[in-house]
RNA sequence: GGCCAGGUAGCUCAGUCGGUAGAGCAGAGGACUGAAAAUCCUCGUGUCGGCGGUUCGAUUCCGUCCCUGGCCA
């Protein structure tokens, strides 16, 4: 019989920490983080990382993993969490996953197809070329190699087609034909999805005041206490949503009012993108995250109890 | 009160030598298999401030009124 896992999904700042604290407290779970940018130490205000008291309350998993210059993905990501829910399930605990990282949700349900992982000097040279002779010319390579990739890889996708290079030259295999292969198809788990949303309107509200709020207090000094630590701007944890904002306002190139406004607008396109790939999902349930409290609590205890 | 500059998409503005208009931002939708809080794609009709006039036809020209900003009293 598969292991089950309750799994507490939605955009940033929904309120998906205290729904998932609060189902492990009733139900005697344990929280495994499912939010890419929470595996990374000393950034906490600017991720909005659960509390200290929180974390007091319940023990949570797959936080403050690496140093932000770490090296950490999604492949990563499922073997920590595969570690960490035997560990749970061991101790006679249930998995209660919560985040907002679609893509390592799935690698953690779904898997990952077993190809190779990043490999630094192919990408650096593919990049070198991408530069001196321009990203279509590598398009159309890969066009050459692996002609299905190109009807879902844009020719102005960067990544994708560094990648998609990248598999090729250490396998000899297409990464259109790895990914067929593989079909998402190792669940190996029994799951309830738990999705949680409300009006726009009142998120982006919620959205707004959060990033004023982190702010308040101390963002800035974090962001500065990161770089007077040695860390660069330019890292890939320190160009997500916020700190990027903010390395520009130290370096000067913006105001502090320019940089939270643009950090407010980010963190909604980033929310956008996140419902964009959960509503794509039709295994997921949705729910108020405070009005339908009740019923959420109620659904995952079913599930958990059910035979 | 006088003079000047404006009033066009939610916002900032462009434009139409008279044939009912288009950019950026905001916003919306989508893609996503080892950087994913990343990367990328698609979507622009609105009394062109109100009312009159000239005209086959006015957002465009003329008159007038209203509003905003600046200067002068």
């Amino acid at each position: 019989m598969k292991p089950k896992l309750v799994i507490i999904l939605g955009p940033t700042g929904i309120g998906k920490s205290e729904v998932a604290v609060d189902i492990a407290l009733r139900l005697g779970g344990e929280v495994v983080n499912a939010d890419s940018q929470l595996v990374y130490r000393y950034m906490d205000i600017g991720t909005a990382k659960p509390s200290t008291e929180a974390r007091e309350k319940v023990r949570h998993h797959l936080i403050d993993l690496v140093d932000p210059d770490g090296e950490f993905n999604a492949a990563l990501y499922r073997e920590s969490a595969l570690k960490a829910i035997q560990e749970i399930t061991a101790r006679g605990k249930k998995a209660i996953v919560c985040g907002g990282t679609g893509l390592y949700l799935r690698a953690l349900i779904q898997g990952l197809f077993a190809g190779p992982g990043k490999s630094p000097e192919v990408r650096k040279r593919l990049e070198t070329q991408a530069q001196e002779n321009g990203l279509g010319v590598l398009y159309e390579r890969l066009r050459e190699v692996d002609p299905d990739a190109t009807r879902w890889i844009h020719p102005n996708d960067r990544y994708r087609i560094i990648r998609a290079l990248e598999v090729f030259e250490l396998t000899g295999k297409g990464i259109s034909r790895w990914q067929k292969e593989h079909g998402f198809a190792e669940s190996a788990f029994e799951v309830i999805k738990i999705g949680l949303n409300r009006e726009r309107q009142e998120l982006y509200d919620l959205i707004n005041r959060r990033c004023d709020d982190m702010i308040a207090r101390g963002f800035v000094e974090e962001v500065k206490g990161l770089v007077e630590e040695g860390y660069s701007l330019d890292l890939p944890a320190l160009q997500s949503v916020g700190y990027r904002q903010i390395g520009l306002y130290l370096r000067g190139q913006l105001s502090l009012d320019e940089a939270v406004i643009l950090i407010k607008r980010d963190t909604r396109h980033l929310a956008k993108r996140q419902l964009t790939w959960f509503r794509a999902d039709k295994e997921i349930g949705w729910f108020h995250p405070e009005r339908e409290r009740n019923k959420i609590l109620k659904a995952a205890k079913e599930f958990l109890t059910a035979p």
